[in-house]
RNA sequence: GCCCUGGUAGUGUAGCGGCCUAUCAUGAAGCCCUGUCGAGGCUUCGACUCGGGUUCAAAUCCCGACCAGGGCGCCA
């Protein structure tokens, strides 16, 4: 289908609004996508845009492959219909280089897509370079390693890339379920001053010189708003957990959604909320995304309703009866829960909850069941995995008082928190489920990093920053002093002195600083190995002379900017660079303080390889 | 963090004390070929994670470090 094509009863206007828009915001041909080429379009003239996924020379006839989004477009160039040049670039060209191509649309009984171009031109937008860290279609596998160190690229490949495309349908259909029942989407902060639930999961960050965390979860803000009026809410995500979780299953960054609903007669309501929104989300994806699914490889199948409702104590029992030695109180564990998934399979149900756990086991909000060891908490399995928890939360503030205590917490800390409660808060409950876990069920997929661009993991953190080191020393930079050399004929040596007595000291400095900064990012920087390449950036802040006209940031005076550079490299050796000789590129820029500045040496050491 | 398994060309692998100047595939470079679609044919290129040890001899055995995959704990 042409983009221009006109379908309404307004062809004139539609055609020339399309033109004027076109020509606002490019002048060239429009770039069409491999899916709307068709027969529409046969002997016409077109534009694509893409990879070139393979080069097939034959001699006289060569065929390149070019990949975009939604598919792939033969190009079919006989040697002896088109230009010279034009044949030679396109059988050179190296795979994977983002190329245009403008030519004739054919029909085609031998192309598999029932067509192809005749190239009449060819512009490289971007060149490949040669190796590939990894090939999109090569006939061999390619490693998780290797795949996820070169996720943009891994990325190309279709299936790879249609877990993406799945995962925001599953989004948007979450999004539209619960607004469809009166919930309102919120965002509560990531960055907070303590945890939901202790403090032991949680990666701290410094916020201005004060110590603060990154949120594992929106647990009590969600809460405090369920004594404002905005009774139903939700929220979808980032959450961080600095939980040392070695599985399939756990990474430390992840999207977390969850709700949070007021005035309810008991858990039964959040669980039939949860349930719709869950099914609804499912059916969904099966039915809106199948194209998606299918080039996954898989398919989804949709669970059948309504979800059974085992309580923990009856899990147990099925669990035990499966061999399993367990005894009230315990946790299902990994193993318990697949053995649990098992069951519930061979029953002809993917999707269940587990409710009432032993209060013990659950966190302080969790409204405990009067009369038993249990509580009014559920989690959400699917196929033997835990994909959501949540559960009816302690409302009453006299009793959430006495719960802080029964879990060794001192209510007085969350003073923010019991306040909500203690003018007025009315029964809720809520849930917290993880998207990924959710996808990744869904598509039956091994791993939860298949739903994740870039996983972030214990051992995983790569990106920009990877691989480098910031910190930033305070106090007037000194330079390495010039040296003078000179004989002892008494000692029979060569003795150095350097001009600058300041040196030492500053160097000393940089070197804690730098000794610091390796403390607190958990894995070490410094690595021994000689043959590790660095590049050095520097940025040294001047106090400014009160003389100076307020315009002048440049610091033209001494010390030399190359001196400057000159200590810190010094008073890094052997802290984050085994040797001065392996820094490859050094940038060094001195200028004076700004407004709100401090004097210094902002320091950035980086690895390349 | 613990347990198991592993680290060999750009990628995926074989070899597991001497037959290793290291297998095969994929890839890259070059040549031949007008209908390929896992194209085909010929030529060429490219690797034993690092450090120590055992041995006449180490990719191979032992120890350590680093890295990865899986399992467990914990959780979404």
């Amino acid at each position: 289908m042409s983009r221009w094509r006109v379908t309404n009863s307004a062809p004139a206007i539609r055609l020339y609004m399309a033109g004027a828009i076109r020509s606002m915001v490019q002048m060239s041909p429009a770039i069409r996508y491999s899916k709307d080429l068709g027969p529409g379009d046969f002997d016409k003239e077109a534009t694509i845009e893409g990879w070139v996924q393979e080069v097939r020379a034959l001699g006289g006839i060569a065929f390149v492959i070019v990949r975009d989004r939604y598919g792939t477009v033969q190009i079919a160039v006989p040697k002896k219909k088109v230009p010279p040049e034009l044949f030679s670039a396109m059988t050179s060209v190296s795979r994977e280089s983002v190329v245009r191509i403008s030519g004739t649309v054919k029909k085609s009984d031998q192309a598999k897509a029932g067509l192809e171009m005749v190239p009449s031109s060819m512009e490289v937008m971007s060149a490949a370079q040669s190796p590939l860290p990894m090939g999109v279609v090569d006939k061999v596998s390619v490693e998780t390693e290797t795949r996820f160190d070169q996720r943009f690229m891994d990325l190309r490949k279709p299936e790879t890339r249609a877990v993406f495309e799945v995962k925001s349908v599953a989004l948007r259909l979450i999004d539209e379920y619960l607004v469809r029942n009166g919930f309102v989407e919120v965002f509560t902060p990531k960055i907070v001053a303590s945890g939901a639930e202790g403090g032991a999961t949680l990666f701290g960050i410094d916020y201005f010189g004060r110590k603060a965390y990154l949120a594992q979860s929106p647990q009590l803000y969600k809460q405090m708003l369920m004594s404002t009026g905005l009774d139903r809410v939700f929220e979808i995500g980032p959450a961080f957990r600095a939980e040392p979780s070695d599985t399939i299953r756990h990474v430390s960054e992840f999207i977390s959604f969850d709700g949070e609903m007021a005035h309810i007669s008991s858990m039964r309501d959040v669980l039939d909320v949860l349930e719709g929104c869950v099914q609804y989300t499912v059916e969904g994806v099966a039915r809106e995304a199948s194209d998606h699914v299918a080039r996954i490889g898989t398919e989804v199948r949709v669970p059948r309703t309504p979800y059974p409702v085992i309580t923990y104590s009856d899990a147990l029992d099925m669990v035990v009866a499966e061999g399993m030695d367990l005894k009230m109180g315990d946790d299902l564990g990994t193993e318990g829960e697949k053995a649990l998934g098992k069951v519930m399979a061979d029953k002809g149900y993917d999707v269940y909850w587990i409710v009432e756990y032993p209060e013990e086991a659950k966190p302080f909000y969790i409204m405990e069941k009067d009369g038993t060891p249990f509580s009014y908490s559920f989690d959400l399995d699917y196929c033997g995995q835990e994909i959501a928890s949540g559960g009816q939360r302690e409302h009453r503030y006299d009793r959430l008082v006495e719960r802080f205590r029964k879990k060794g917490l001192e209510p007085e800390a969350f003073r923010f928190y019991t306040n909500a409660f203690a003018y007025g808060m009315p029964p809720h409950g809520g849930w917290g489920l993880g998207v990924e876990r959710l996808v990744q069920k869904m598509l039956g997929l091994p791993n939860i990093r298949e739903t994740i661009l870039f996983p972030r993991d214990r051992n995983r953190l790569t990106g920009l920053e990877q691989d480098s080191i910031t910190f930033f020393v305070a106090g007037e930079p000194q330079p390495k002093g010039s040296t003078r050399s000179f004989y002892v004929k008494k000692v029979d040596r060569v003795v150095t002195t350097t001009t600058n007595k300041n040196t030492k000291h500053w160097q000393l400095r940089v070197a804690t600083e730098a000794q610091h900064a390796n403390e607190a990012r958990g894995v070490s920087f410094f690595s021994p190995e000689k043959e590790c390449a660095y590049e050095v950036e520097a940025l040294f802040l001047f106090p400014r002379p009160k003389s100076l006209p307020r315009r002048v940031r440049m610091n033209t005076r001494r010390p030399d900017v190359d001196k400057l550079a000159r200590a810190v490299l010094d008073g890094l050796a052997d802290i984050l660079i085994p040797d001065d000789s392996q820094v490859v590129m050094l940038s060094a820029r001195k200028r004076y303080i700004g407004e709100g500045e401090t004097p210094g040496a902002r320091i950035c050491v980086r690895r390349v390889r």
